[in-house]
DNA sequence: AATATAATGTGTAATTATTACACTAAGTAA
DNA sequence: TTACTTAGTGTAATAATTACACATTATATT
């Protein structure tokens, strides 16, 4: 988030694209700005690189200041850099993705003075965004589309102990793309990287399904052997 | 390339890897640095992002400037931001790769006054390099592994007629590993994005490939069908 | 207790893609 | 004419992907 500073003239942020998992719908995070520019509109979460802190750490720090929570799948993709992309002035945004488990309690923090609330929102149905925000977002979504593929990210978004019907709404929510059950769990068993639990799912009506959990230990062992989910 | 600059606290910076494929080889560009901090060290070439331009645009301008090429595939591929990587002060750089066609006529232009001189260096065959930019090279090598899977940048390395057996061999010298001849072939082909001329490798001893070129309105009708080279 | 409901869970055949592998053909140079 | 060097080609075995439909199970309702 590039928020108003008093006649600064060039500036390096991160803006974030936290993903997330909730309700059977992919989410996104975005706060409510308080401050002009673009007061009022929906914007995604950032901030400045501080002097003192890589820019890893900064979008670190920026995760952990929104929603308190540390351990979680983070990745730079892109940076960008047009002149008039902020109306006050020269800022480069250095964007980053994370993807965070939701489990309904999570509160976020105390959020920063620019911003009157934060709330997850469905990738289908976004606001309007502030500066070039949608841009940014866009992007976010084409590389987890092709991570997903790739790497186990999938599993950084559903709790712990997951239905594979529950794996395959996360692929098919992220591709944007219906896949064929019996196929999907074929090929995502055939990694070797799924534990099959001696329990069933709980609180549902109808059939209860398999538990399954991702077996980090495994999968570390398959790096560097190309492995396409 | 981040110059000497008199008590500079803080700057955005492009460094590039230009890749070339010259004598059966994959080179790319670096400098000799003339200036402190790194005097006499070999570098990539970089400058800083002015105040009017985009990042886009800088690192455009920065690659005319030294090879006075424009017409080339050039990539943003990471934003390196430790605190420490400049010895001078903080400095944030965006890396770029761009994939150039080496013809042996084509001379660098006059280098910028930091530079002594600029030369094509065999990316198996690399001095040490100045700040961070061994690193830089290095996630800049596996980005053009993964790229040249999906993406034709091959072709960009090649003059507009080649033979099979140079694609191949840019292939090979990518990824690192040899591949097999006629299963390589059959692949590239199976593409229908290689126009065979009617026309032979000239000037070589021993029996002389057809040549073919890359058709790039084919290759554009492919357009999102997730393309495996 | 019986029934309706809704999601789970399973297999096979056809097609396509990938791999491994070795010799003949053609042009040049001596 | 011969020796040399690279170009150019096919097939069989294996592995991966796709298309496709129904019985099973737990719960909720009557």
């Amino acid at each position: 988030m590039e928020e108003v500073l008093p006649q600064f003239n060039s500036a390096v942020s991160i803006d974030c694209v936290l993903f997330g998992f909730d309700g059977g719908e992919l989410k996104i995070l975005l706060i409510e700005r308080n401050e002009e520019p673009f007061k009022d509109w929906w914007a995604l979460p950032g901030n400045l690189v501080g002097s003192n802190e890589s820019v890893d750490q900064s979008a670190f720090r920026i995760l952990q200041e929104l929603t308190g929570l540390t351990d979680v799948y983070m990745e730079q993709y892109y940076t960008f850099g047009e002149v008039d992309r902020h109306p006050q002035g020269r800022v480069i945004t250095i964007a980053y993705y994370a993807i965070l488990r939701l489990g309904g309690d999570k509160a976020l923090k105390p959020l920063s003075t620019f911003a009157k609330r934060a709330q997850w929102i469905n990738v289908r149905e976004l606001p309007r965004l502030a500066f070039d925000h949608q841009h940014i977002f866009e992007k976010g979504l084409e590389k987890i589309k092709r991570r997903i593929k790739h790497l186990p990210i999938a599993f950084e978004l559903l709790p712990e102990k997951f239905t594979l019907t529950q794996v395959q709404n996360v692929y098919e929510l992220i591709l944007g793309k219906k896949l064929d059950k019996r196929n999907f769990r074929k090929k995502i068993l055939s990694f070797g990287v799924l534990k099959e639990l001696d329990e069933k799912q709980k609180g549902v009506s109808f059939r209860a399904a398999t538990l399954y959990r991702f077996d980090k230990r495994k999968y570390a062992k398959l790096y560097g052997k190309e492995i396409s989910f």
